[in-house]
DNA sequence: GATGAATGAGATTTCATTCAT
DNA sequence: TATGAATGAAATCTCATTCAT
């Protein structure tokens, strides 16, 4: 594949990306994607196999950018300097789900069929999962799997929440709320002066 | 409409919920639900204008469901009664989010398109908010909207996992712990002995 | 079948005359008629095979008010008082469009699929046609086939015109001038002072 | 579209026509316009919304038909010469019955839903009205509104006996008849030897 | 006599995918 | 490499007719 065939399929990624955060993946039409990246079905199948087959290349890139989230869970001490950590994890994590949100979806909701690509997108919440655990462990926090389940539960559905509908409240706002309610509720954090 | 009538549209109704929750709403084929319901494609078209209007009869009763919860929202203490007091409210929730949580999950998707209807499912999850928002305030606890939000997101969320993937937790030690972070992230709770 | 039931059943042949004429034959159902005769699917059947049978029914009394009309050709004479005569009959002629044009189109169609009441109705306007035929020999005008056809034509043509669509202009001034062409240009009519 | 796709929509149309002509536009399924234009259900509605949208196209074409129509209507003197000019016309005329016969009918049984096409439709028919009302004034004779909707109605009416039904008499006999008694009846036509 | 519920054959319509150019 | 045309399997939806009450 040259120069030209890569732009292409690039084109028709973020295409894909665009049409499935608006409409859904099951909503949209290959017809929505090409029309969306100025070009045609033949071309479409050129370069994927077939609709899921963009939502597993999708599903890819996204798993690898969870995966450095991961990576980036800061340690969170009980002070303001802990929740400036935290709060910089938060901002990274909302980053993620604005951009990838509807695959992340999709995931979850089981349409990635690809055992394979279904298991990287579980191995890699999980990692953001336990190296969570790991610096609830290092807070002195409470660390059990509920706990972590809640908290990731809490990113998600805030995520989500923030990603999706205009719930009518400032965005920097809310992430410096979270970050409060987080650090105190799951991290130990001292309260607010 | 007689008896026999409402006792069919009534299994139709039931057939839906059960196939939505195992297909999801847009795998679902009306072929699924009538077979669900032993009964027939004329006999589903008599009942209702398409499967999008079946949906949104079962919002309709879902949002009354929830209204219900928000009616129920308890005090909370400080103190292991308020803790009992809140897990009760919490099994409520998840109760009705097992039951209806295709529904809940179709609304936030914007899969009702009838206006009315998805206000009516917008206002019972304010009322629920608001409920919790008066209780925290009762509490003494923080009670801004950003906190309600992030309240109300992890209910959400964790009742979703909760009905939706086995996360091969226990059910009645995830109400257990879940009910614990709560009470002391959010409600002010005294940590436990 | 006693008096409520032919009260029903007359009750059904009048919604479809209505709703035929409304819709057309074709984008009637059943539906329409027995809402419009305020009964039901069960009761409809009661009285009527089908639909066509219904059609049917109709058709048979059409075909009877036509020979009525046959029997009513008058002789026209070249002066004022054939020209009376005439517009009489033309009268009589659009009364009866008016009342069953719907299943006279439908006739014309081809949509009468019984083969005994189809020739009926060709029966009845082929008196007309006879009938019209003596008159013009009587009158000592050109009374070949084809003009006999194309004062038919004329004649039906016009009625559907006039009872289907308002073309803005009054009827009973329609009548005169019709009047008055078919008696100068078909029986040999006097121009007028 | 290109070439080839061009080609195809109007074999569809063609092929339309043709299934209407012979079954009635409501009688007639896709199914049968696909099989007599040798294609598939899918691209017929890669070209036309529905059956609707087929007739419609039609429309107006014939549309544009009786538009030329209406600039070929000759000026009609009371001699042989002015009878022949009336037999072309009239002979244009049949041409385009026997050609868009189905879709004239359609217009009139108000089956075109589209508001602008069958505006068009009137608005040709005005026009052929029109320029028989100056022929007929041309030729010093009744041309009043209800004369020429006479007039109309008595082509319409043959044109469509003789390219529906078989009427069992002669064509181009039919022709020369329509065309004495028109002459005679409307032009003021000199009594033939 | 009257009714409304139920049916299913058949029609319409959609759309992912293949193919010839 | 790109394209638009073509396909047909599968879905949705309609409605005349039957039937149990």
């Amino acid at each position: 594949m040259r120069a030209q065939g890569r732009t292409t399929q690039r084109r028709l990624g973020n295409a894909g990306l665009r049409v499935f955060a608006r409409r859904g993946f099951h909503e949209t039409r290959v017809d929505d994607i090409v029309r969306a990246a100025r070009t045609s079905h033949g071309t479409f199948y050129l370069y994927f196999a077939n609709k899921e087959d963009l939502l597993r290349e999708l599903a890819l890139k996204c798993s690898a950018a969870i995966e450095r989230l991961a990576n980036d869970v800061p340690a969170v001490g009980p002070d303001s300097e802990g929740a400036a950590a935290l709060r910089g994890f938060l901002d990274a994590f909302f980053e993620v789900y604005a951009h990838y949100g509807v695959v992340i979806r999709a995931w979850m909701e089981g349409q990635v069929t690809d055992g394979a690509v279904d298991r990287l997108g579980v191995d890699a919440f999980t990692h953001v999962a336990r190296a969570l655990w790991h610096s609830l462990r290092t807070a002195g926090a409470i660390h059990d799997e509920a706990t972590v389940a809640a908290l990731m539960a809490l990113l998600e559905r805030t995520s989500y929440a923030m990603s999706s509908r205009d719930l009518g409240f400032d965005h920097a706002e809310a992430i410096d709320t979270l970050t409060t309610v987080v650090h105190r509720g799951f991290f130990n954090g001292a309260p607010g002066p």
